[in-house]
DNA sequence: TTGTATGCGTTATCAA
DNA sequence: TTGATAACGCATACAA
């Protein structure tokens, strides 16, 4: 079918061992000879077959991108397409070619993850959207293949991670609402349980300390990065503390459900009320008011992520990587 | 390194042969000396090698995925994610693995295809997210590799395609607002070189037309699927005809754009103008108003794309898949 | 019912 | 500078 190394060789009139050699740059051929089985490879539009290449070298040149679809992240849905375009992206770069398998939990369809590897002599794996709790991450922890975990704290012999510095990103949310002049300001935060919530949490605290303001409880709301409970909560909070002036939320889907509540209760955006977001969702700027928020950089994720799997096959054990947030200013902040 | 068919073979005491047989469910095998390979097996945590025996059967049980970042499309960025989910979901219920190849014209990074084709042996590709003139397209046509498009209508002698009903989704549009009680309804269209587009225009047609409305041409304009072109496109629509009461844009992000305008210019969504989108983004129910929108069913375009692939891989050369659109309510039409 | 031998397309080892 | 030859892990035609 497919032309082969067999076929440019007879051609050329010469053994496959020398077109093999020719085309992969090794030294010790003639260069007319090179030349011509370059150019015959050439004109019949040869491709050497990484399948029988990864056969022989041990090494097939694939990585994985393996995505649990997620849950308790929230809105997470929204930042998978960026890092896959990431990881696509760096993979393609360095050479790789990239093996998709998007498993879904609630459908059952959770393909054993060492199989995948050892069926495909992946090299490395990048895995996103999965629960910290999930069995899952056992498995991969206890393989050998290195894997590359993003936004999921954890480091085993050959896994590391990539996430944000959500602690600075939270603090990046409140210092600009001081910075707007408010002093009492509330946190919508997604449920305990997530990593990134308590990281949020902290940053949000260090926040209002570094401006001398003391945390009460009562600005404190915890949604689960969902829509509807960033109206829930901003109604309770509203109700603890009638005079609060602004209030930052885990998620910007929980932030656009605190601000149609806002509207409904009769509360101008940002007038009475201010509003941060975080995730940095391409959706908040289509609203009315646009929204302020804490922006992740979801193509980087995928490229570093990709990076780190390359250190991790070179045989290095790279640190975790923490990317920095920004804050995209909305109208919901005033401006 | 990882256990192969020959380390099996040693445990149980048989050959090779018999375990490839035993394995793969040959009917000559003794049952005990099968059982006591499987379980072998199973122990050892023995997988074949995808590798290995795609070298050999001459089939690499591997399709491809390539998306090429659109354009012309608008809004299909949004489109992507659930086509590509689509196709995960399918090729992995029909044991395909996925290779995942995004390019980036701008980037100047498209993948020669043939090359990729061979290079994995893959045995089929789903294309998506590339303009009609793109050179790219004819070096798939041209190829012997099984292709399914997404949204692209070309068919060849391996190629073939799934898309939306375009004309009945425009229609859909048409006959709700009729059914609201309106009479002047405008068209917001992408530009006219996009197949869909023209596809739209014609439905659109059609509904005035049954509805007993003669088109005017001052009802039309076309922007360019964004969200700025909404916006501009409504203006000069009322200003053409200050009596409209209602709008159909071709895409959610232009219908976003037009009712912001509206806002602006004191008109009230749905009371004064009724507007309609198409696309069916999730992003239509977060705002205020919500958005009546036309649903594209994103995951079965990829579904049906790996079933096309199938069917061509099987030797078959299936008609296109044309899906039907759905209206889903919003308040931008009243309710 | 099982084993031997061969080949898939490529690279690597060793001789020539 | 080049060419046999073996090997990678597996499936299969043919023999036993």
């Amino acid at each position: 079918m497919s032309i082969t190394i067999k076929d440019i060789a007879k051609q050329a009139g010469v053994s496959v061992t020398t077109v093999s050699r020719a085309l992969n740059g090794y030294p010790d051929i003639k260069p007319e000879t090179r030349q011509r089985i370059l150019r015959i490879a050439a004109e019949a539009n040869y491709h050497p077959s990484a399948i029988a290449r990864s056969l022989v070298m041990k090494k097939s040149r694939a990585i994985g991108l393996i995505i649990s679809e997620l849950t308790d992240l929230g809105s997470g849905y929204h930042m998978l397409f960026d890092v896959i375009r990431g990881v696509n992206d760096q993979a393609m770069a360095l050479g790789y070619d990239l093996i998709l398998s998007a498993t879904d939990p609630e459908q059952q369809r959770e393909i054993p993850y060492i199989e995948l590897c050892q069926r495909r002599q992946l090299e490395g794996v990048v895995l996103m959207g999965v629960r910290t709790d999930d069995p899952y991450l056992k498995e991969v922890l206890d393989a050998s293949v290195p894997c590359a975990l993003v936004d999921i704290p954890l480091t085993a012999d050959s896994c590391t991670y990539v996430t944000l510095d959500n602690v600075q990103g939270a603090k990046l949310a409140v210092q600009h609402l001081v910075e707007r002049g408010h002093r009492r300001i509330g946190l919508i935060n997604g449920h305990n349980q997530a990593f990134v919530s308590r990281e949020r949490w902290k940053g949000y605290g260090e926040g209002l300390k570094e401006a001398g303001i003391p945390l009460r409880e009562e600005w404190v709301a915890y949604g689960d990065f969902e829509q509807e409970s960033g109206a829930e909560c901003i109604e309770n909070l509203l109700a603890a503390d009638p005079e609060l002036t602004a209030v930052f939320c885990a998620s910007d889907i929980m932030a656009i459900g605190a601000i149609q509540r806002l509207k409904q209760l009769g509360k101008r955006v940002p007038e009475d009320v201010a509003v941060v977001g975080f995730d940095g969702l391409e959706l908040t700027q289509f609203l009315t008011p646009s929204v302020t928020t804490i922006v992740q950089p979801r193509h980087r994720f995928g490229v570093e992520a990709v990076n780190l799997l390359v250190r991790m096959m070179a045989g290095e054990t790279p640190e975790p990587i923490i990317l920095n947030p920004e804050l995209r200013e909305g109208q919901s902040t005033g401006k």
